[in-house]
RNA sequence: CGGGGUGUGGCGCAGUCUGGUUAGCGCACCAGUUUUGGGAACUGGGGGCCGGUGGUUCGAAUCCACUCACCCCGACCA
């Protein structure tokens, strides 16, 4: 490819709605464009990279017998309705209606178009284990999309999907995608984390995510340096050590049977050192835990934070500890597992406090009266069982209560865990490692989905004994431009984007710096042909621009290697070439070139 | 959805509070000349219904109302 040929808007200043670098640098260097909120353009050099990633994810989905289709993006509403998620989907998903007033939706993944393939094509056990996958246009209607391709509303994912006859053939094509996976990242040169992911409302299954680190991720990885766990906020544990530990409290309770005698021992001495009865104090306009702990100049685990929210239509007043905060993850899974129906979690308005005649800031489970909390629930944090000489709020204005003792003056329906991790908490796996944080970019997912869609939607074949069965399928994704943009994320410098070469839109970039010179311009024309003839993806900048520009838009665009044809070929007949990467640099002849070039970009440099 | 912010040539901005030249600057773009190893110099040029609609006024980028788009923030306690 010739510059002056190509399409490839680079900019010197990078629009003022960019946030992150892989933004701006997209941007900068022309390979997108916005459209609209969350909407981009992939133009030449964008789409470019893009082919390239899915080339590899390619080779890697196929080496593990994946077989590629092409589903619709626009699916009729009656498949969504079949598997129960057109209602249950949110505003994310957009919906259509054509000419004879039909519903459809743009595709966010396609769990139900697969399903029904399978359902209306798949007969026998025989035919299982299968795998298919599509590389495909999606779009949820994000509510704040941002950063540009990281987080878009229309985005390209690789999205693959297993059927199976039983649980232990899905987990032999999980752990092979699994593989896979790891092979992909690993070729591009990104760094990865695989992570436990919340297995969200479909169920118990298995669920982990791959982790691009960096620090602009907007996930947060919970990882521990000693052994191999590693988690997503959402779904990370710690060990029970902590949660007596932090809080100097027994943890003594029915729920999590990690009780020692240790810990009943120690109960049994803080119940001798009784509490006084509650008391009332002032506390005006101090509606924060920050707030309350300084003016009663108690820390802030002796603090109960009591927030007030909504299961359905029942009130739930969830309590944690002042220094914690409540995983609303968590939260929900328990609530699933106590009530028959699915519901949403939304947090008390202000109109619901005042239908309860609660104060905002000034709640707390002691003083809840029958008629204001009948129809609710009290469930708690692990750590506030057995909390003693605690404070919380008095269920009036400006007032808290002082003094109160779990079990005596409040006494919590359950107790779960349901805070999130805080770096240093104790490794839940190896109880010896201290939880360090990380934040990553979540480009895949891998997911054991059992046989919820097939179920619901009736997808079944004939085993062994000739009975119906659903599938067991699995789901498995990753997010084409998010890990490209992720890739920016971690390999740039101040000039620009820094390709790893198995991502680089070329290879090679060869540089004339002297345009108007016959000689010079023919060598490098001569070196462009030659480099084509041995497949090496070359751009040749043979643009009438001054030397400065060409190598800012080159370093801007992050070509791995540079070759120049300029002075240093007039005087000594040599070229330089230099790794975009580490900056080493080398001359040499013109019948070397290829045979340099070909080993630099084998072995590095 | 709530809160905040911004819309002025392709990009980055000034001008708006305090209404009144022909709406300006840097970069980019076009032409010519000179340049050619780190985003060149000079000269000349093109490009704007100041997001939209409606109002106030002799007069609106500027004031008012509505509207649209885009961006940022959002349990910290309930």
């Amino acid at each position: 490819m010739r510059f002056s040929k190509l399409f490839c808007p680079t900019l010197k200043e990078s629009p003022n709605d960019a946030e992150i670098t892989s933004h701006k640098l997209m941007i900068r260097s022309g390979m997108i464009r916005k459209l609209s909120s969350g909407i981009y353009n992939l133009l030449p050099l964008g789409l470019k990279v893009m082919r390239k990633f899915e080339a590899i994810v390619r080779e890697e989905m196929n080496e593990v017998d994946g077989q590629e289709c092409l589903l619709p993006s626009l699916i009729p509403s009656d498949l969504w309705k079949e598997s129960g998620r057109w209602d249950k989907y949110g505003k994310e998903l957009l919906r259509l209606t054509d000419r004879h007033s039909n519903d459809f939706c743009f595709g966010p993944t396609h769990e139900e178009v697969i399903t029904d393939i399978a359902k209306k094509n798949i007969r026998s056990y025989k035919e299982l284990p299968i795998s298919l996958y599509q590389i495909q246009t999606k779009f949820r209607d994000e509510i704040r999309p941002r950063f540009g391709l990281m987080r878009g509303r229309e985005f390209i994912m690789k999205d693959a999907y297993s059927f199976h006859a039983n649980d232990e053939s899905l987990s032999e094509t999980y752990m092979q995608i699994r593989t896979a996976y790891q092979s992909i990242f690993k070729r591009c040169g990104l760094d990865y984390k695989i992570v436990q992911a919340d297995s969200g409302s479909i169920g118990g299954a298995n669920s982990e995510e791959f982790m691009l680190t960096a620090a602009t991720g907007e996930d947060m990885i919970v990882d521990c340096p000693n052994c191999e766990y590693a988690a997503n906020l959402e779904a990370a544990t710690c060990s029970q050590v902590n949660i007596s530990k932090s809080t100097n409290y027994s943890s003594e309770n029915s729920n999590n049977t990690q009780s020692t005698t240790q810990d009943t021992a120690k109960t049994q001495s803080q119940t001798s050192d009784v509490t006084p009865s509650p008391e009332s104090v002032l506390t005006p306009d101090m509606g924060t835990i920050e707030a309350v702990a300084s003016h009663l100049k108690l820390p802030k685990n002796k603090c109960i934070k009591a927030l007030l929210l909504f299961y359905g239509t029942v009130p739930i007043m969830v309590l944690v500890s002042g220094d914690d905060q409540l995983n609303e993850c968590k939260l929900k899974i328990e609530l699933d597992a106590l009530f028959p129906e699915p519901q949403d979690i939304r947090f008390a308005e202000e109109s619901d406090l005042q239908t309860l005649n609660l104060f905002h800031g000034f709640m707390g489970p002691s003083t809840l009266t029958d008629d204001q909390f009948q129809k609710g629930l009290i469930i708690s944090d692990f750590r506030l069982k057995g909390i003693k000489g605690a404070c919380a709020g008095a269920n009036k204005k400006d007032y808290h209560l002082i003094n109160l003792d779990e079990g005596r003056d409040f006494t919590p329906k359950y107790f779960f865990d349901l805070r999130n991790v805080q770096e240093g908490d104790t490794c839940p796996k190896c109880e010896k490692g201290t939880l360090s944080f990380v934040r990553g970019i979540e480009v895949g997912h891998i997911f054991k989905l059992g046989n919820t869609y097939s179920k619901a939607m009736k997808a079944e074949f004939l085993d062994q004994n000739g009975k119906t069965q659903p599938f067991e399928m699995g789901c498995y994704g990753i997010g084409i431009g998010r890990t490209v943009a992720a890739a920016i994320e971690q390999n740039h410098d101040e000039k620009g984007i820094v390709w790893p070469e198995e991502l680089a839109p070329f290879s090679v970039a060869i540089v004339l710096i002297g345009h108007k010179d016959p000689d010079l311009t023919s060598a490098a024309e001569s070196m462009y042909r030659s480099l084509k003839e041995e497949k090496i993806d070359v751009l040749f900048d043979d643009r009438k621009e001054s030397p400065g520009r060409k190598f800012k838009d080159l370093e801007l665009i992050g070509i791995p290697f540079q070759v120049v044809v300029g002075r240093s070929f007039k005087e000594t007949g040599k070229v330089e070439w230099k790794c975009r990467r580490t900056g080493s640099n080398g001359c040499v002849g013109i019948d070397e070139l290829s045979q340099t070039l070909n080993s630099l970009l084998t072995n590095g440099s």
